[in-house]
Order: C-alpha cells, then structure tokens, then sequence
RNA sequence: GGCCCCAUCGUCUAGAGGCCUAGGACAUCGGAUUUUCAGUCCGAGUACUGGGGUUCGAAUCCCCAUGGGGUCACCA
C-alpha cells in the first residue's frame, strides 16, 4: 500500500516540488527518547521550493542494463513531470581505460528511447564537468570542510587492526563498529604520525547518540539508529574518494533535490543523508524505487546470471530469437546482446514507445485500468505518488503486447521506414532501394499486418523477397501437402492454369476464382489452399494466400508453381 | 547473523475502513470468426501469507509470526 507519508503529494501540474514544507519534516518527530537529536537542519524544515533537478549516474560498463533503463526512466518522468531538469553524470571513479567507448551504448539507449538529457556530457551545462573522475577538486574541499569542521577524522589504524577488531567482534557476536582510536590522538601524536608519512584514511564521524531518519518518497519514514554505523571511509589512504561520499558533493553540488533510485542504494541513504547534514547541504528528497526482477524469480536482474536467464522459460524465446536474427544482421548472437540490454531491444527492431510504456508500468501505474501510454501520457501523470513498493518481475510477455499494440498504432510508412534497415542488411533488398522496392515492401508489411510485432519480423517473409529459383520449401509441409496428397499434383495445374489467364491479378478476385474453382470442381477450400500455399511460398502458415499470390504477381506465381510441380 | 525494505490472481497491478460477491491487463484454458498463422470477438478459472488485536464493519489500521529481498569494503 502506498499514500500516507508522501509530504509532496502532486497537487497537479507544473508547481515547483515544495521541500520539507510538511509537518513530516518537524524536528524532534522521531524523538522517542529524549537523546536523540533533531534530525532536520534548518535549510531543511524551512519551507522551500527548488526547481525540480533529477539525476542518473550510469557507470561505464558497456552496455545500458535494462533494469537501470527503468531507473532512469523514473528520473527523467519526475523531471519532465514537474518541468524540472534532468542531469546526466558519469560514475567513473574506477578509471577505465576507455570510458568513452564504455560510454557509447549507454548513450546511444537514452539516444534512441528519446530520453533527452539538459546538462551531462555532450551538452554540458553550468554545473560541469559531468565526470566524477573530474571533480576531486570538489570532493577534497569537502574532506577539508569536514575535517576543519570536525566532522571526519584521520584514521591512520592500518587495515590489518581493523580487520583484528572486526574478527572480533563477529566472535563476541556484536555488531561491528570501528574503534575510534586515531581520534584519541593528541594534536602533537597526530602531527607526527603524519610527518613520518604514515598512511591515513578520512572517516566520516557518525554522530552515534542519534538516530537518523528519511522520508523517502516511496517508502515513507525510515530510520537508523547511528550508533550501530562504523564510520565511513571516504577517503582512501592513496587520496581518492569512496562512492558514498563522492555522489553526496556531486548531487548537492548540482542542486539535485530528488535522488531517484534502486532500492538497493536505501542502506546506503543513512549515511550520505547524515554527510549531507555535516556538509549543510539541503536535504534532498529520496525515492527508492523497488528493482525489476528477473522472470521466474524474486532476485533482481541482473547481467551476471545471464546464463541462469537464458535457462527461463519467460526469456528463452528472447535469447533465441537473438540467435535466429543477429547472425543474419551480422551483430553477433545472443552471447553479444541479451534481453537485460537496451540494445537488444534496438537491434531487433523494437519501438521506444513499446519499450517506454513496458518500463514505465513496471513499479508504476496511472489508475487501475490504463495500459496504454504513450510517453507524452506518462509524462502527464507522472508522480512518485503512485510508485509501487514491491519489486517488480519483468515480463517479456507483456512487453511483447505492449509493443504489439504500438507497432499495431504505426502508420504503413513508418514500418516500412523500421523494416527497411533489415532487408537491406541481409541484402533482401538493395542498399539504395528505389520506388519499385519501396512500395514492394509495404505491400508485403499490409499483408504481413500485425502479424509483425517487431520490425525484424519481416525477415520471417524472406519468400517475398527471394528469387523464385532459390526459394527454398519447407520440408515437412511440402511432403504433406503436396507429396501426400493425391489429389494436390492434379488441382495445383489446374489452378494454374487459371491463374494464368485471371484479370485483374489482385487478392479480391484471386479469391473469387478459388472459392469458384473448389464450386465447381466439388472440394473443399483446404483441399486447394494449402497445396498452393506451400507452392508459392514454401511454408505452410503465412500471409493471407490471396495477398500472397497478388504481391507476387502473375508471372512469380507461375513460376513457383512449375518449380513445386516440378519437385513433387 | 545485524540493520533495513517488501508481501493482493502464474505475472504487472487497482484498492486511502463499508462502494469488494476484490476490478483491469498480460499469460492460460474454452468457444466463435477464418484458407494457414496471427489477429479479433465472447466466455472461464485463478489472489488479499498466517495469527492476534482495534472497529458495528479490515485486503485496507496496529502487533506478532512467517516468507521473500536488499545491504553490511580503502566496490560502485
């Protein structure tokens, strides 16, 4: 269940998110004991409005996870929702070396779903750089901040004793929380040891004898009691900075006054919302949005078990239709590009707009009947309100009626647009395609109709664009259809010769003709239809074998036809 | 294990104490339409994790239990 704690309920609309401005944000709320401090700053429990900022902070990694699409998805709703600002910035404290190529399909997913960012790399903005790997400056002044403050500390233990007091306490069954033994130095100790080049790290001083509280957009309260919470490093004895606290400079740096993300980051909102308050930044707003699980399964989705993923039943069909298409586009197969990929969705044809309104129900809804949506719709109603709380399994299934019912919507044009690319990769149709093969494309796709769910489909109607020579009969209902059946070889040169001679050569009086011919030759419709099928396109299930015959043409069907009588 | 989060059909969800005999969608299963496949139309089955409270009344509020998950780094 949702509602109650929500302070920033949408009031509808365009109005910039009031922060703290409900009586949620009242210090000393939580105070069940008399110890426990006021939580919220001043900056915090004034009201104040702030424009909507939201962010994604993607990691390097090579591919976009479908999973953290959704995330960002989330974001970038909350920011377009409210007229806000969504920011694009780039977690790249490992180093990598190539973090642009790392970069590339990162972009090219927000790129092709349409998600545009206003400030990130490629389209700055006044809050660059964009890159973590960039911004020591910032995180070493809020070191030094915390430090002069006295709100982190050297810590110069060496591991080795920590690791000893954390064996320890795991024997005596306690929770573990470092020994603050560096703090008891004396500034003359401390002096020395630093002379002498000792290695230090910087922790971040947990105030122990207070509780720490949230409210998070989607999850309501939430509280830790610090005392239970070893200090923090933040800074690494070799001067480079933790995660956890790079991200809190970066997001109050950036005026971030919604941090929208997995869930996971929840135990990790304790202490970036006490350095917030160390560092006086305003509090953000967090909204811990629940993560999609694999099919079949309660774990979140991730590409580490793609193997395991590949074994479910739900994506089994994803993963080998990857092997079936790919190769054909020479993009390798299913081990290159898998379900949990953005790209995968691209590559074989898929619509963001079938791919946005599967994302964006996931976790999310806008009443208790809609479905359909289209992007400018979620945008409308968007509200963090309405998330859901319960992690949510991805269903291919669904995905596949969502993008059904957006490619169903796709004027003839635009699909011949999304099937082009196909044929023309494969080389079904020429590189330069001229009027001619245009319009032989669309007639295919109108008789194809909503039997293509994703534009790659059209390579299931190769016969329509091979040669008749090198059309191939699918084995099984060639034998059965014509082989097998006695009466196929006499009723298909029959027809034939009908065919022949039949004006005007189009689906409504090839039709006329058949259901004439079955009349006066005293069989059933079967009996015809599905020997002539198998004749003219090889396969036993397709178009409509009327359009079939009238997109091929007189003289193709001919062709086809000698050619079956021929193998029989 | 500590801390934290979560819990309605197989799946995504609706549900703000009485509109709930629990609604919608996907999937499944029937039936109809049809030249195949797909589609479309009609119909069916399937859920409030359990136990205690509070209340005239609980899917909804409270407590406990159970189950699932996340997280516990000089990773991000």
């Amino acid at each position: 269940m949702r509602r109650k704690s929500l302070n920033f309920r949408e009031k509808g609309g365009q109005a910039p998110t009031r922060l703290g401005a409900s009586p949620r944000f009242s210090a000393g709320r939580f105070s069940t004991a008399g110890r426990v401090t006021r939580l919220y700053l001043k900056k915090s429990t004034c009201s104040m409005t702030r424009p909507v900022r939201t962010r994604f902070a993607p990691s390097p990694t090579g591919y976009m996870h479908i999973g953290g699409m959704r995330t960002a998805l989330f974001a970038w709703l909350w920011a377009r929702h409210t007229g806000g600002t969504f920011i694009l910035r780039v977690d790249d404290t490992d180093q990598e070396r190539n973090v642009e190529a790392a970069l590339g399909p990162i972009f090219r997913a927000f790129e092709w779903l349409g998600l545009t960012w206003d400030e990130g790399p490629k389209v700055g903005g006044s809050f660059e750089p964009y890159y973590q790997s960039q911004r020591s400056h910032l995180y070493r002044a809020a070191v030094d901040q915390l430090l002069v403050t006295g709100r982190a500390f050297k810590d110069f233990d060496p591991p080795e004793l920590i690791a000893e007091d954390r064996k320890q306490a795991e024997a005596a069954k306690r929770t573990w929380v470092n020994v603050r033994r560096s703090l008891e130095l004396s500034d003359d100790e401390r002096k020395r040891l630093e002379e002498t080049g000792r290695p230090f790290v910087v922790r971040f001083l947990i105030p122990r004898d207070q509780k720490i509280a949230i409210d998070d957009a989607v999850r309501g309260h939430v509280e830790w009691d610090c005392s239970l919470m070893p200090d923090p490093v933040i800074m690494r004895s070799n001067g480079s900075f933790l995660y956890n606290f790079a991200t809190v400079v970066d997001d109050a740096q950036m005026e971030i006054t919604h941090i929208i993300r997995a869930e996971e980051h929840l135990a990790n909102t304790p202490v970036q919302a006490l350095i917030h308050k160390a560092l006086d930044n305003p509090m953000p707003v967090f909204a811990h949005i629940p993560f999609i699980t694999a099919p079949g399964s309660t774990k979140k989705m991730s590409k580490r078990d793609v193997d395991k993923l590949r074994n479910s039943p739900q994506l089994k069909k994803l993963f080998d239709r990857a092997d079936e298409v790919f190769p054909q586009l020479g993009i390798g197969d299913s081990k290159t590009l898998n379900p949990v990929m953005v790209e995968y969705y691209e590559r074989l044809g898929y619509l963001p707009a079938g791919i946005l309104n599967a994302l964006s129900r996931l976790g999310w809804s806008l009443d208790g009947t809609t479905e359909f949506m289209s992007l400018d719709d979620v945008v409308k109603n968007f509200t963090l309100e309405r998330i859901v709380k319960a992690a949510a399994g991805f269903d291919p299934e669904k995905l596949q009626s969502f993008q059904q019912h957006w490619m169903n919507q796709l004027p003839l044009e635009d699909k011949i647009v999304g099937c082009l690319p196909f044929l023309i990769k494969t080389g079904l149709v020429p590189d330069q395609p001229d009027d001619e093969d245009r319009s032989n494309v669309g007639r295919v796709i109108a008789a194809v109709a909503d039997r293509l769910r994703v534009f790659s489909d059209i390579l299931d109607y190769k016969e329509f664009f091979v040669a008749d020579e090198s059309m191939t009969f699918d084995q099984k209902p060639f034998q059965q259809r014509l082989r097998d059946a006695p009466e196929a070889r006499g009723l298909l040169t029959a027809i034939r010769d009908q065919l022949a001679t039949v004006t005007p050569y189009d689906a409504t009086t090839l039709d006329k003709l058949v259901h004439d011919f079955t009349e006066s030759n005293g069989i059933k419709i079967g009996q015809i239809v599905h020997a002539l099928r198998v004749a003219v396109t090889g396969k036993s299930a397709g178009v409509g074998l009327f359009d079939a015959l009238a997109i091929l043409g007189r003289d193709r069907s001919l062709v086809r036809i000698e050619r079956a009588l021929s193998q029989i």
